[in-house]
DNA sequence: AAAATTTTCAACCGCAGAGAC
DNA sequence: AGTCTCTGCGGTTGAAAATTT
């Protein structure tokens, strides 16, 4: 390592914000990088209006928005592969990771210090995964046909990304799990494509993705441009979407004020009767969800159908 | 039903490696 | 060769949720 003399912090803690992440934190940073990607996580925060530090914003991605992330609990077969990965590599997460795809180091690390670290002392290490009986096994990992990707198969980058955004997990390894977009429809009015890919073999394959989501956020790059919103945030500028995109632009922003208003970022639009009209803060929260459940994928992180919202 | 305790997991912290200058 | 910055990693924390008493 270098350095010497001391090192400056990644950034001025009293002036950014810690702790969850709000929803339209969320928003902001996903549809940035859906579009600048991540070229500088030091920078990205600034750029896209967020009061965030760039590690804050890269964890956040990394762990929990990345549209390649598998949610849900760990299958079996996935705590079984820990428990044997780990014998293998020990606390070396991210190798851990880096055969799991779809999960992270930290929530590897996470279920292995909270379930598996003691059942690991009572599960022979010897038995073999390919013994197990395929046809029981529910979720093994899937590419667009159907065929499972077997144990041990090697995914690495797509020779060629498909868009400026790219976003590796961050396995330091050649062996990485590896998703990519088409943007090359961004600037159409139908909506926009986005493939998750892997390459296995040398052949570039789609994976099963959350296209609803991606389309859904597509149009969204530009940053809510409420006065109020954005000094408080920070926000530098506004950032130039693609003009086709603006019914779609009009529904996400739609509800992304909603997320505002909830979060009480701004106040409530003049015309929008239905929260004007409801004085109790549960109701607004209620209706609020069912607004969003009704528009967003269910595979949003915080949407109230996947038990993650506030 | 309420309080106490335990579990979970997202987020933070500091260190180290790599590369640029 | 030395310094600095950026990024990634693994350990740890603490608030919220779940469970037990």
């Amino acid at each position: 390592m270098g350095g010497g003399g001391g090192r400056a912090p990644c950034c001025d803690k009293s002036k950014v914000k810690r702790g969850p992440w709000s929803p339209a934190e969320d928003v902001r940073l996903v549809s940035f990088i859906q579009k600048h990607g991540h070229p500088n996580w030091r920078s990205l925060p600034k750029q896209a209006g967020l009061l965030r530090c760039g590690k804050s914003c890269r964890l956040r991605w990394i762990n929990y928005l990345r549209p390649d992330l598998k949610r849900g609990n760990f299958t079996p077969q996935e705590e079984h592969s820990i428990i044997r990965l780990h014998a293998t590599y020990g606390n070396k997460w991210s190798k851990i990771a880096s055969h799991l795809p779809g999960r992270t180091d930290n929530e590897i690390k996470n279920v292995w210090n909270t379930h598996l670290k003691k059942r690991s002392l009572v599960i022979d290490n010897t038995t073999n995964y390919n013994d197990t009986n395929k046809n029981q096994r529910e979720d093994v990992p899937k590419i667009s046909n159907g065929q499972e990707i077997s144990e041990g198969t090697i995914i690495d980058q797509p020779s060629t990304p498909s868009s400026t955004i790219s976003c590796n997990s961050d396995q330091d390894n050649g062996n990485k799990a590896c998703c990519s977009w088409d943007s090359t429809t961004t600037t159409t009015t139908t909506p926009c494509q986005y493939y998750e890919t892997i390459r296995i073999n040398n052949q570039e394959i789609p994976l099963e993705s959350e296209v609803e989501f991606w389309n859904m956020l597509e149009s969204s790059h530009q940053p809510i441009t409420d006065d109020e919103h954005d000094h408080e945030l920070g926000v530098v500028g506004p950032i130039n979407k693609p003009s086709s995109c603006k019914d779609r632009d009009m529904e996400v922003e739609y509800w992304v004020r909603l997320l505002e208003e909830e979060l009480e970022l701004v106040s409530p639009t003049p015309d929008n009767k239905d929260i004007e009209q409801t004085q109790n803060n549960k109701d607004v929260h209620e209706m609020w969800c069912k607004t969003l459940s009704d528009q967003i994928s269910p595979f949003w992180p915080t949407s109230p159908m996947n038990n993650g919202f506030f």
